[in-house]
DNA sequence: GATGAATGAGATTTCATTCAT
DNA sequence: TATGAATGAAATCTCATTCAT
């Protein structure tokens, strides 16, 4: 599987035949279907290990004290993610293949929405714990910080000049700002 | 060709045949290669089509006088484009093919060079008439708002419920700080 | 179609690769498959060529004058078609594919129905006309005959020493006797 | 194999796999291949089975005095058995594969070659005994019969409406009228 | 210019069979 | 004996592209 992601990075979802893939893998396409019934089953399966890292890294995001310190490590975890081109490339391919495969999309949407139900929960605990100001709308600015998210991976794919780190001050100092409350609100 | 756009937004452009196309465009398949040497060169029509609208987009933006509300009418634009599936469906559609495609890849870094420059241009022209902070980096600035963008044509594929137009008071806020300089600047 | 007759008589539908019948028609694989859609197809096709065949034998049958005359020569039809290799190799197949395929079955049933109602037909009108007893069971004697028509096809394929023509004189003569009514009605 | 069995009748030789038969008895396919060396094997283990229970059928027959009685019976039991869907299933399958595989056929032609020369034997041992006439040919006769036997298993598969069980009134008397001899004789 | 029949390489998937454990 | 992972040849079907009409 660790072979069908490498495949899947480099050339897309449908550009790696099986046979690009059970070679890489150095096995027989017999064995590969031996473990996987077909070829949707081994993109799920990677989608799913994906939604599987996103989850581990939440559950290790919710365990710092402090809110705001969560949200600065998620986004420079987040610029350097992006800069994995395995892993960028991948998200990208997901992407896509969601808009044709059902399959792909409901796993690919809850992965998704485990990142910000997560990301919304994060902000929650900020404002309990009076980190955060309680005119945030949690909702809103995790649906903020999914865009940045989504945009970060999409920039490093299209624009080989886009650093993430570069961006990182910036959006640290408009989500403290956020964070903050004041005249941001909507 | 429209039909092709349909196809391809629709089912991607690997996953539209040729046969599809010829038929959607009711035409026979040696008059499409008639017109178009192969599949390739349709995809490619298709990227550089986007790109034109891009352009044409951006000259009308720089006609408006003042620099915040160009900016400020552009993410309008881009939430009221992304919310139409096609052309958010073949923006994907760019993205991913790019990975594989030089072609392609080079067409649409094009595009979005296009695009960030006219951004950058359009708050370099705000700091001469003095519409927009001395202390801005422009091409900060501009990196900034092409994530966005492509962030949230991202999310509307993504998740239903994700409406771009109510992210719009949050980023006019936000970028109408960035412009005004002061602390946020790196 | 012609090659896939030979092939499907010779090896069966499903030993028959296509690779086997585009070989033997001198054609492509993708000619094969712009005429048919997939191989169920051509099963189907050479299936409902079967039944024209059937109704066709039916119609000049029912233009003989004498209901026994006509059902006479159709014993000899019978027994001269199932000496010949293919058509006998093909009969087999179809019953055997009727199992499995519902298509199948639904063809090669309508085809039995007109051959079946043909005899009946037949039988009543020699009724009708008074060639025939009218204590027969016209229902009843046209399935005895598809029994013997299609035992004969089967013995054909099974025994090697059996010669449907040796089997005419005493089927003429029960034929006669079952027609002619008398003690042998049910 | 009882497991094997099942499988053929209800999907054919060629569209059971080895997989569908050890699922359904329950064991592995190394287990499988312990007890048959190949998958023909297992087909020729069914064939033989069906010859052994045709063996033991007549054997019981050729018990009773009577051989119009025994005859009589025997047009019952095929009627009962042709009704037994798997039992005609097997029949067919057995048929259509006779005429690819030549062990098979072998197989086959024996068991049909026991059947008919019992039937003949039973024939002859009435006219040795009296009980049918001398002018009777006993081996025309035998074909005759298998060819209603062959015919009404063939029925049952195609035709939903065929009963055997309607067919045997018919049936006996124009045996009994055969053995009877007469005008029937050819 | 327009057509669509023909091509054939290549894709996914199946399955009988083997063999190390 | 029993297992089941591994094999790889072969099957069906797709599709971009060509070219004679």
């Amino acid at each position: 599987m660790v072979a069908a992601r490498k495949c899947f990075a480099r050339n897309g979802f449908h550009q790696s035949s099986i046979a690009d893939i059970r070679t890489v893998a150095g096995i027989s396409s017999g064995t590969l279907f031996h473990y996987f019934p077909n070829k949707q089953a081994l993109v799920l399966a990677i989608v799913a290990s994906e939604g599987e890292q996103v989850a581990l890294c939440l559950s290790q995001l919710a365990e710092i004290a402090d809110c705001r310190d969560a949200l600065n490590l998620l986004l420079q975890l987040i610029a350097e993610l992006a800069a994995d081109g395995d892993a960028n490339a991948l998200a990208i391919e997901i992407a896509a293949e969601s808009r044709r495969d059902p399959d792909v999309r409901a796993l690919a949407a809850d992965n998704d929405t485990v990142l910000r139900e997560g990301l919304e929960g994060l902000i929650r605990a900020g404002i309990a714990r009076g980190q955060v100001s309680n005119t945030v709308d949690a909702a809103l600015v995790a649906q903020w910080l999914m865009s940045w998210i989504d945009g970060v991976f999409s920039r490093v794919s299209v624009d080989l000049a886009f650093k993430p780190m570069d961006q990182l001050p910036l959006m640290r100092q408009l989500l403290d700002m956020v964070l903050t409350g004041g005249r941001v609100m909507s």
